[in-house]
DNA sequence: GTGTGGCATTGACGCAGATCAAAGGGGTGC
DNA sequence: GCACCCCTTTGATCTGCGTCAATGCCACAC
């Protein structure tokens, strides 16, 4: 195998990598879900093949011309904005199953920045031919816009969180969020490793990187959790969950 | 005209309300963008007529089954959030043209609450029709994927806001994102009256009310704008727009 | 294996915004 | 038209998180 494609060079398509969505572990975490055999294999004709990115890599940046919305296959990826002031969001970690990419339909243009936090592979999914195929199978066009609202109602959810919770609220709601996110994908909900670093995960919690240490410090000190570097550890799962109830406990 | 509906009984569909899409003034701003002739008269065909709120009354809250989205056609409305332990998080202010409702499609059940901050008047658009109808006539499907994309992308910028702008700051935004929409609708980019209260733009902003009634005096000390109660005028629309740079001006 | 640079941790201090409190005004409902 | 209550404003004080700074560690490249 050839060695001489650089990292900052982007790959192009690698017809050989694709999978069938019918042969695909995660097609029931992904747009196929709900699909019968023979809607699959429609499906599995339009996938564009699949893309590896290493470390670092941009899928998509803010401002390329939108053309598909991406499955993740494998890895874990983030999404950013940055506004002309210099300002700097994290919106989002996406792994496995996840779709990337519905930001660019509204404009034709990508609106924030995919970046790869591990080397990993996603599906293209053209969107052109997406729709022609879903104004087909319903279930397919009844899917995709699940998919899309289910991504409004995460959005909703980080609204709350940086709206409303203190620093450790943030950080434990985000931990259990990875928690259940890698448990419904088959891996452990108690240990993990994280993929981004402490000053990503501030920038998606409106914290600054020392509060994010601090507040992991402070969970390790109280039993909650293990951590060392990017490797966490759920020792308490309850006790987790009970610091997101209100500060004074109120049922309504 | 019976005076017995009750402001607190939701009312039912009023069929003499219906205006055709292909007649309303609204029509460039929301969901019948780009249709022909023909295809504008199919979706007056779905649309299932209007509804007419007082203020103070739900759209539809938190749980209730997902059947329609909703334009608004009159009126301003808030949707918010609220969690088991109490957290309440406006997530957005809604005017004439923009669409509602999108939140339910992924659970079939809506999950946020919409209410009506002044007398409005919404058109019904069943959703099962609706996709129906997208399947047959490109465009409107099209446009929808783009309602829906435009609704994330929103979410985003409010993320960016919570995420990383100080109390001046964020209200700098939302009074010129408001003068914008107003803007879009033929009103006053300068003067507009809010409809919502200080704890409702303070919660959307992630901002207690004090601090937000507190941002407003310092506005209008510095002439940025004058506000008198729920009464506001730009006054000095590029200063408004400087605040919005970053607190150290550097260009990347 | 070793060197290096990005990443993480921890401490001291300051400030923006939260909290607590009180008073006044205007819109709304009767 | 009137009264009441919610909304708004403003002040004083408190505090959680940001900022600044220094040290240490680990992962990665060579």
């Amino acid at each position: 195998m050839h060695a001489n494609v650089k990292q900052n060079v982007v790959p192009l398509i690698t017809p050989g990598l694709k999978v069938a969505c019918s042969q695909c572990n995660l097609r029931e975490l992904c747009l196929p879900f709900g699909l019968d055999d023979r809607d699959m294999a429609r499906l599995d004709s339009l996938i564009g093949g699949g893309r590896k990115l290493k470390r670092g890599q941009h899928l998509y940046r803010a401002g390329d011309a939108f053309e598909s919305i991406f499955a993740v296959r494998s890895g874990f990826f983030k999404t950013d904005v940055l506004t002309e002031d210099g300002r700097d969001q994290v919106t989002g970690f996406q792994m496995a199953g996840e779709i990337l990419g519905m930001d660019g339909i509204s404009t034709e243009h990508h609106t924030c920045n995919a970046v790869a936090l591990e080397d990993s592979e996603v599906c293209l999914i053209p969107f052109t031919e997406l729709e022609l195929l879903s104004s087909e199978i319903h279930s397919l066009q009844h899917h995709l816009h699940k998919v899309m609202s289910r991504e409004i109602v995460r959005d909703h959810g980080v609204m709350m969180l940086l709206g409303t919770m203190r620093a450790e609220e943030r950080l434990a709601a985000f931990l259990l969020n990875l928690s259940q996110r890698f448990s419904a994908r088959g891996y452990s909900p108690s240990e993990f490793h994280l993929r981004m670093t402490r000053e990503e995960i501030g920038s998606y919690l409106g914290l600054k990187l020392e509060t994010v240490s601090r507040a992991f410090s402070r969970f390790q000190d109280e039993g909650l959790i293990s951590v060392q570097q990017k490797h966490v550890r759920i020792v308490d799962l309850a006790r987790l969950k009970s610091l997101l109830a209100p500060p004074d406990g109120r049922i309504a």
